[in-house]
DNA sequence: ACGAATGTTGCGGG
DNA sequence: ACCCGCAACATTCG
């Protein structure tokens, strides 16, 4: 579920309500959800009151800096990361939470319980796992000319690995590819430069536009007060099999690629 | 009714 | 380097 678009917007909906507040305390409802294996030194330093000092995102990581530490969430599939006055009691999959000051609360909910948070002094675990974020600065058409040419795997497979660039998953992979006319399976060093631009291009395009529309929600994406994304009505192939391509009529065909499910066009996207 | 599939990542094995 | 299968878990789909 959440990729770049969406965490994105998790962020931009919490920075105005955590910023400058005080933690006073945690709660941890679900043992696996702090990833860092150091609760004690989490409810010893947070019993110092320390200040949320910003909120940012890289990749698909939401990382909140206190005075002199990191809290780094990760949504994986079913995170939902969002701000509250109150607990309802009624929500069934409540992982941990953050009493803030001003009686409100940092909540973090997972249905499925693949997501949680590291609690770190600095982030090099993150950055050593990840490689250029799409909305950096350095991002560029010769970064990924150059680093691309170094890569044999099927393009899909290097859009989908954030060690190379972070944000993208499995619905934007297919949107971006068959925008700019890739076919999923070429290895990444046999795309032309031309292609290679529009690539590039298309990465930036596609996932300010999901920015735009606040993600996609398929099923489980929500953001702050049970908000949805809506650029699921924008998507062009993720979800369309047997559907007609929008570009060029043929049917779009779903296959098992790189382990996930994959949504192109035979016709123009080759090889 | 029950196995398969779901948008993520990390690991082990070939 | 690359590819694959599986595991973590809960719910929905066919």
């Amino acid at each position: 579920m959440p990729e770049l678009p969406e965490v994105q917007t998790v962020v931009n909906s919490l920075h105005p309500k955590i910023i400058n507040k005080k933690i006073l305390s945690f709660d941890l409802l679900w043992n696996k959800t702090l990833y860092t294996n150091n609760l004690n030194t989490l409810k010893s330093e947070i019993s110092k009151l320390p200040e949320i000092i910003s909120i940012n995102r890289h990749g698909k990581y939401i990382i909140i800096k206190l005075n002199n530490k990191f809290i780094v969430f990760h949504l994986r599939m079913t995170g939902y990361l969002y701000h509250s006055i109150n607990i309802n009691a009624k929500s069934s999959y409540i992982r941990c939470f953050f009493t803030l000051s001003n009686n409100s609360y940092l909540i973090y909910e997972d249905i499925r319980k693949f997501g949680g948070f590291y609690y770190l002094d600095n982030l090099n675990v993150i950055f050593d796992k990840t490689g250029i974020d799409p909305m950096d600065i350095n991002f560029s058409f010769d970064w990924i000319s150059k680093n691309i040419k170094k890569r044999k795997k099927m393009i899909k497979s290097l859009l989908l690995d954030q060690r190379f660039i972070c944000g993208i998953g499995n619905i934007y992979a297919d949107e971006i590819l068959w925008l700019s006319k890739i076919h999923p399976k070429m290895p990444a060093n046999n795309i032309n430069a031309n292609k290679v631009n529009k690539l590039y291009t298309n990465i930036l395009k596609i996932l300010n536009n999901s920015i735009k529309y606040h993600g996609t929600t398929i099923i489980n994406f929500k953001f702050d007060n049970m908000k949805t994304g809506t650029y699921k009505n924008q998507l062009t192939v993720y979800g369309r099999q047997n559907q007609n391509c929008k570009r060029c009529n043929n049917i779009i065909h779903r296959q098992k690629i790189a382990g996930r499910s994959t949504f192109f066009c035979k016709f123009c996207q080759k090889y």
